[in-house]
RNA sequence: GGUCCAGUAACUCAGUGGUAGAGUAUCUGCCUUUUAAGCAGAGAGUCGACGGUUCAAGUCCGUCCUGGAUCACCA
């Protein structure tokens, strides 16, 4: 194969740098500054004559004769390093002619401006700290008006995912997202801190699924003899927790659910959820508001956003409609008066898939989805859900039909998903026996009943609000991307050849 | 899962049934301030896989694999 070849050639190297008696993994470097430091103030090291020592990337060399140019790359900038045989010596320089684009060097040396302007290192001595065996894909860049043209970008969207080291590396574009996901985590963490929230973490490994409605992976645990579900939902022992007489929890963690893949959906994937107790759905409202506002506006510095094709706007404030009100306005049904019957014959005109043993909400749900959900682009609080689809939410004070649950909406997809929770340890049991019922039909979503948590529940559990968000859409809408896999750093592929 | 699009050198891509191409990268030579360095030369391919049609297939047909877009379902 041609790889080999190339490897082959770079072995031969390696083979050559062994030879002088050097050794092209090292332990030791000893870097003096990162490569920002010595960018920070160009006039003033080269009046100081300071010794930078630089370690990081090669990233391109351009050899010419007896001097030869390199760049340098750390993770805080790239600077050109200048080469010559006059300043490294024979023995030094034969090691620089050795190197490679993607080698790790040091560098040792005085900052200096070119012939034709560029601020450089000049250099007294290399060290190769890591040598490079496979070739680097060639990108090469051109500064233009302040733009930088690339050529021959690393662009095949399948080896950006597979191969992400080389996207990370190759992209500074693509690093930078993953940059902006870390510090949106970590503004959410801080934000919620600061409201007197802890964080904690519980089992990914359980031995019941609850919290969600989706199919469950299983695993299983030798010693035991078991087999175990990967969580889809913390929601379950968070509010064991509660229970427990944490009055403000949270958890950041990986959801698994064994479902289909496509641009907004990832087998695995991170989710937020909190609880506060003595807070209610009102509470979650302005809970979820403050904190995805606060995201926009001080971590990434702006209101309006492209995602998926809409502009979207995350100032002001966010509207907020009853779903039954969305779905007459959509369609002209007044389906808290409309019956059954009428329900039924309306989904099944527009050829809506209705799953066994659907009561009138989980219709009014169906024709929500199909007809209303993706028509909904600026932010918005969808209210007063039915509540046989939401098996874990009080229902709504007044109105024994409707859930004390909102659906946060923006562009679209859902963001956020919220309910004054339900603490009547009776009724959740019958609502969890629903569920059963449910499933006992076929359906493959619906809740398990857990009976540890219902003994949770009735060793009584303080009202409370609580909430969830899906962080990877969060991150998708905050950096303007719109396939899921371009915010997760390993996202789920087939297996390649 | 349905439909559509794509897969050719390490990267980015041309390729009209008739000898497999370009730029970059790589290798060799020259080059003491270059920067998409330059000049000269060389090597590099299971054209995603398998089957079929044809005198002849990267190209046409079929099946499959992988990815993307879109629709359906789920966050």
């Amino acid at each position: 194969m041609a790889e080999n070849q190339f490897i082959k050639l770079r072995k031969e190297k390696l083979a050559r740098i062994r030879a002088l008696g050097i050794d092209p993994y090292p332990v030791q470097s000893a870097r003096s500054h990162k490569i920002a430091e010595i960018l920070a103030d160009p006039d003033g090291s080269v009046e100081n004559a300071t010794i930078f020592t630089l370690a990081g990337r090669l990233v391109a060399m351009r050899r010419q004769g007896k001097i030869g140019f390199g760049n340098i790359e750390d993770d805080s900038g790239r600077i050109q390093l200048y080469v010559s045989k006059a300043e490294l010596g024979e023995e030094n320089y034969e090691l620089f002619k050795l190197c490679d684009a993607g080698d790790f060097v040091q560098a040792t040396g005085t900052a200096f401006f070119t012939q034709t302007g560029e601020y450089s290192l000049r250099c007294t001595c290399i060290k190769l700290l890591s040598k490079n065996i496979r070739p680097l894909p060639t990108v090469k860049e051109k500064i233009e008006n302040g733009r930088a043209i690339r050529y021959d970008e690393f662009s095949d969207i399948e080896l950006r995912y597979r191969k992400r080291y080389l996207d990370l590396l190759l992209n500074p574009e693509h690093r930078k997202v993953f940059a902006t996901r870390s510090r949106i985590v970590s503004a959410i963490r801080k934000f919620l801190d600061s409201r007197d929230y802890i964080e904690v973490e519980t089992p990914i490994l359980q031995s019941l699924y609850g919290g969600a409605n989706a199919r469950p992976f299983i695993t299983h645990h030798n010693t035991l003899d078991v087999d175990l579900y990967l969580r889809i939902a913390v929601e379950l022992y968070l509010k064991r927790l509660i229970v427990g007489g944490f009055e403000r929890v949270y958890e950041i963690g990986k959801n698994f659910r064994n479902e289909g893949m496509d641009r907004t959906h990832n087998p695995e994937f991170t989710m937020l959820e909190s609880y506060e107790a003595y807070s209610d759905l009102q509470g979650m409202m302005d809970l979820v508001e403050a904190l995805v506002k606060h995201l926009a506006t001080d971590v990434i510095g702006k209101d309006i956003y492209r995602y998926h094709g809409h502009e979207v706007n995350l100032a002001g404030t966010w509207r907020r409609a009853a779903m039954a009100d969305l779905v007459q306005e959509a369609t002209g049904i007044d389906v808290m008066e409309a019956t059954v019957d009428k329900l039924t014959a309306f989904c099944t005109e527009h050829e809506l898939e209705i799953p066994a043993g659907s009561a009138k909400g989980k219709l009014i749900a169906i024709i929500y989805e199909r007809f209303v959900e993706h028509t909904l682009i600026q932010p918005t609080f969808v209210c007063d859900f039915p509540k046989e689809i939401s098996p874990l939410a009080k229902a709504k004070p007044g109105n024994p039909l409707l859930a004390d649950r909102f659906e946060l909406i923006i562009a679209g997809g859902e963001f956020a998903n919220a309910f004054s929770e339900l603490n009547d340890p009776l009724d959740q049991r019958e609502r969890l026996e629903a569920q059963a019922r449910l499933r006992a039909l076929g359906d493959d979503e619906a809740n398990v009943v857990d009976e540890d948590f219902l003994e949770a529940l009735e060793y009584g559990m303080p009202p409370m609000g609580g909430q969830g968000i899906g962080i990877d859409r969060l991150v998708m809408l905050l950096t303007e991307n719109d396939s899921i896999k371009e915010v997760i750093l390993f996202p789920q592929m087939k297996p390649g050849n």
